[in-house]
DNA sequence: GAGATGCTTCGGTGCCCGCCGAACCATCCG
DNA sequence: CGGATGGTTCGGCGGGCACCGAAGCATCTC
């Protein structure tokens, strides 16, 4: 109850991502997928001895959990909740380097921003734009957290989308943008969603990275003409 | 924009919070009073000398700004967004001490869960059952964020309470409740009805802390009989 | 079996940084 | 002016920890 052990426990939990190479991980694994622990040396520029101990850290500090699969330790994000609170503390850090470098760069930016996966679910203006258009179509209802309404399991349906059935993890569930810094659909819903689009070809992944490439079927969503337009332009 | 680069801008945020002695004088500066240095020294438990160098890296890392007022060094948090920041991690790090120590340290908790001050505006059940109740009779639509509906503004003006016309704060903003885990209000809306709760008596504080002590007077609030019930018990 | 691959353990090194006491500066007070 | 008080600067100490290379397991492949 004391506040300095209150203090202890924050900080604590903040020392997990008070090294370079530990956040990087992080933010590598809110693509959601699972990797391997030599992948993450890699991409982080460390040594393998060096990675399996931070590894360890982040298993034991509840952030990241492991599967063992013959030779490889596969871990990821511990759950969605992980990733909304990483993506939430990415986009409140205030960034200093905001400073495009080439041109590629640049266009790599513009692609992230525009349509992108955040741990398992659609972001970006892409993931945005939807979410305001189910909520303009009342298919989401805001007024306690967020609902999905019976419109929208309806539309659901509709669409043929199975809504895995989860234990425990929400139905729906907003999630802060990291580009947007505004809401984006996550939760079992959001997944489910992604997963649709994925299939039915409305976005393809770029090699990569976690950003999305928009195909024209997207015209189909019911977005406003002028967000189409955006997602499609240059690409 | 590489990874990389994001994890270490990332890690060098989180580090300001990655020691104990810093995380605990942010959360005694969650009330939102400015304090002195000597006084947060006396706090964590640390020699000034120590203090003054953790406060020069708080106060360049942009979380607390400082006023200096002849010999004193008055710090505070750098604004609301960085109050809710705080709180929205404090709730969000598992609590792994939660054993009630004694009897006084209990009720202290309780105290403290029933009614509080976060930063300027009101929380625990009473801020949340608050923002219930508005949202309830229709004075708050959270179909986008939160806003102020007409009705809520001429509410505010019926009770006599001059929200404070602020430069670019928000005027309605939710904010994550510790210990409730639920948003209640805050902005400029929120600072002025926490001003006038303590005018008009609804509220007092309690020595030592950012406990509240909740009157009689919180019959007239319209909030529910058994919330009514709950916040004057025992106090 | 032998060799390759993924990962961990173990020493060892070097750096960073939290901490303090002593000295110092600035301000307020009589 | 001198003494008290709040704060900072400085030097130095100590511990923690991020990192690596070498060696050691475990697993898969041929």
């Amino acid at each position: 109850m004391n506040i300095a052990s209150e203090g202890q426990e924050l900080a604590s939990w903040a020392r997990m991502l008070a090294d370079g190479t530990r956040a990087t991980a992080c933010l590598a694994l809110l693509d959601g997928r699972a990797w391997t622990a030599t992948e993450l040396a890699r991409l982080a520029g460390v040594s393998r001895p060096t990675i399996s101990e931070h590894l360890n850290v982040l298993v034991a500090g509840g952030l990241l959990t492991e599967v063992r699969q013959g030779r490889h330790r596969y871990v990821k994000l511990a759950g969605p909740e992980t990733a909304e609170l990483l993506e939430g503390l990415a986009a409140l850090a205030p960034r200093r380097t905001e400073i495009a470098t080439s041109l590629a760069a640049a266009s790599k930016r513009d692609a992230f921003a525009r349509a992108r996966t955040c741990y398992d679910h659609l972001a970006g203006r892409l993931g945005v734009a939807l979410t305001d258009a189910m909520t303009e179509r009342g298919l989401l209802d805001w007024s306690d957290g967020v609902a999905l309404t019976t419109e929208g399991q309806r539309w659901l349906e509709n669409l043929g989308i199975q809504v895995d059935p989860g234990r425990g993890r929400p139905l729906v569930r907003s999630c802060l943008d990291v580009t947007e810094r505004r809401p984006h659909l996550a939760g079992r819903v959001g997944a489910a969603l992604c997963e649709h689009a994925l299939k039915q070809g409305w976005v393809t992944h770029i090699t990569g990275g976690r950003a999305l490439k928009v195909t024209g079927s997207v015209r189909d969503l019911g977005l406003p003409a002028g967000v189409v337009r955006d997602l499609l332009s240059r690409g």
